[in-house]
DNA sequence: TATAGCATGTAATTAGTTACATGATTAA
DNA sequence: TTAATCATGTAACTAATTACATGCTATA
């Protein structure tokens, strides 16, 4: 079983009906790129392997013209994406986030600058909410109609996460501005 | 100037007083782990580097018979940690939390382990805010005493953040068995 | 006397990004 | 007719992890 998790973003996409690579890709766009970004030299590689290790099968799908590879989940495709959904293995989370690093390291600048980059971190976090919310949020609740919920409530899980990041940065930099 | 975040990782460990590389990856362990995560093999080959560049100098100082590289930021180097910590470039945050992966795709579960596994993230949120508030807060408090602050700051961020998430999974896990 | 921690690194591998290359189709 | 979008990939590079290798020192 293959332990890469970008092998379950593109098992899992596929799933929820994006059949090219294109639209995998496209899909975590306006839906995982906060959490889980990817890239196309990244989601062609895995398809290829995928249809090797027989999770995932090709056919030839051309749209006029243009030729198109749409994949599907097989059998065994799907009972690896549910093992690996209901494995316990936690990797430790990854946040590298640039900007909580300069935070870490601030008492290098003079109180006008470290104000100055709390309020930058402030407003990138409700920049990243806005996003979500006006352009994540109302995709996933388009497929929350026909019954697929979960990804309308990772998107309100993000945009809440993102916000109350922005609450707590936007607070601090009001502490600053009176000490 | 290097683009690296992690140049300005290990420069700023230095300045905070992590005078060797094994210091500056301990240092790290307990207090930039969850969002700036990192290791021996990337520290060494980084200070090499950075000695290159001229952004620190090395000097033997040799423990007793054991051999130890002590390293110091040069003029240059606070220079570039400052204009680092300035510059408004905004690399695009990354979580890559595999929980969060596993929550978007959930759908594919029945209930019952969509609900474990919501139980599972809250857990796994929960203990790392508790790592936070119980390994690196007191550190950082303590260095918050000589005046470097901000470590502290970050440290209840990052304790605030993860307490947040827990609380909204656990919620979460509430409305799921309700529904 | 042996285990944990201090200390420094290299090698091999895997993962991920950026840039490049090509060409069809559709809507303004 | 031209710009945007659909569509598929490779090549080169950079970053990061895991495993390996070595040896000293303090303490239980």
């Amino acid at each position: 079983m293959p332990v890469r998790s970008s092998t379950y973003l593109v098992l899992g996409m596929l799933r929820l009906g994006a059949s090219s690579g294109y639209a995998i890709k496209k899909a975590a766009d306006v839906s995982t790129r906060f959490f889980w970004a990817t890239s196309f030299a990244q989601v062609y590689p895995e398809l290829a392997r995928l249809e090797r290790e027989r999770l995932v099968t090709r056919r030839d799908e051309p749209r006029g013209a243009r030729r198109r590879s749409a994949y599907q989940v097989t059998g065994d495709g799907e009972r690896a994406l549910l093992a690996w959904l209901r494995s316990p293995r936690q990797a430790p989370p990854q946040f590298r986030v640039e900007g909580i690093l300069r935070l870490f390291l601030a008492d290098a600048l003079p109180a006008e600058d470290q104000r100055a980059l709390v309020r930058r971190l402030a407003d990138q976090a409700r920049g990243i909410e806005d996003q979500i919310r006006g352009e994540i949020v109302p995709v996933a609740e388009e497929l929350a109609r026909s019954g697929t919920r979960f990804p309308a409530i990772t998107a309100r899980f993000g945009a809440d996460l993102f916000g109350f990041g922005a609450d707590w940065l936007e607070r601090l930099e009001g502490e600053l501005a009176c000490g």
